[in-house]
DNA sequence: ATACAATATGACCGCGCGGTCACATGACCG
DNA sequence: CGGTCATGTGACCGCGCGGTCATATTGTAT
């Protein structure tokens, strides 16, 4: 966590830095991203950056923190309304919101390519919190299984996985191949996508 | 590709040599792949290394095309037999060879990895030939499509793009998740995988 | 005005990096 | 033997890094 100076800051300056920051580390894999260039682009002394942070990990932490609380907002929806649809509608909402939120936060979204592509900072970080994203989902797809909504013959690992993953490369699909906006397309993918898991997870019809 | 000086060598020398960079390039992304550590672990003098290369990239791009030839070896009979079967049969194959061969060529493996993590060094190697994976599977999937083995609804580019990423993403699943061996499991994950993508593409019965 | 704490600063440290270069070594030749 | 040439060597260069610290500046209470 940053010290009490920075959060005695003006609102404005640690936004500053963070926005500095953000460019950093989504632009950058961690051990690339410069703390030279943060302070130079955010027009502070080197000095005061370490008056703020423990390190350049403090603070890559904190953003990562302000992004799970981002991603939240995006997903809580989907999340509330759990209960009502069935398996698959879920995904669709959290594919969905999950894109719009990389859409329109992606340098948010880049976070969390970085931890995980740096293994030592994967280990420090995640360590703390050692819920992933496939346990996430276990429970969802335990309850798909016993309902019948996913084929009880595959692995609920390798379906979790799948899921998971898929998330991950329909991002990277997404704004790579398609578009930058929340629009008509972006649900249209989401749908071709969600109907291609459906298909193959149910069970034979 | 390496100077003449390189393929003077005793072949002996040359393999120690390869086997200290791929050890390195397959832990280390590629600009923190260390020359001083393949030197030192080689037992070479770092002039030497100039000698035998022009920079780091150089041997990298060695050690790339040496990985190429491994992985055509192991794939050359799911190809030849392609027009044999349908298309998920070769997919089958193709995902079964490879996975054996990244199961028992790790650090060759590694190396395509870190080609396609490096912005710079993607472009920089990449661009020299163009062909990609998508490229590769693109006609395979278009005969595919007109036998009515895939729903012809979907966008070609769409299921060129899962089949290619879902390749990559089975190897990193194998090899974190299940074992480290070429057996019986191997074959039943991939078997279930395949059969996966067989009921998400194929028309509907 | 004075004193004192909080904050701001950038020169500086030690390090490892990719790459270079002047020189050492030794095999071969006339 | 001397001469030549391919090969081997490691000290060295300039750089940017993460991080430190003595010092300067500012804010505030008296």
């Amino acid at each position: 966590m940053p010290k009490e100076t920075f959060f005695n800051l003006p609102e404005e300056k640690q936004n500053l830095i963070c926005e500095a920051a953000l460019e950093e580390f989504a632009t950058h894999p961690f051990r690339h991203a410069s703390v030279n260039r943060i302070v130079r682009r955010a027009g502070i002394a080197k000095g005061s950056f370490y008056q703020y942070f423990e390190d350049k990990t403090d603070l890559f932490r904190y953003l990562l923190q302000k992004a799970g609380e981002v991603k939240m907002r995006y997903l809580a929806p989907a999340l509330q309304n759990a209960a009502h649809g069935d398996f698959f509608t879920l995904l669709h909402d959290l594919y969905l919101y999950g894109l719009q939120m990389a859409v329109e936060h992606p340098r948010y979204a880049a976070l969390g390519k970085r931890l995980i592509e740096d293994r030592t900072l994967y280990a420090q970080i995640w360590s703390e919190s050692a819920a992933t994203a496939q346990d996430f989902f276990r429970p969802f797809i335990e309850k798909a299984m016993a309902r019948g909504e996913i084929r009880s013959d595959l692995d609920p690992a390798l379906v979790s996985w799948l899921v998971t993953t898929l998330s991950g490369q329909l991002n990277e699909y997404y704004l790579e191949h398609v578009a930058s906006q929340y629009d008509a397309r972006m649900m249209k993918t989401v749908e071709q996508f969600i109907a291609f898991l459906r298909h193959g997870l149910q069970p034979h019809s």
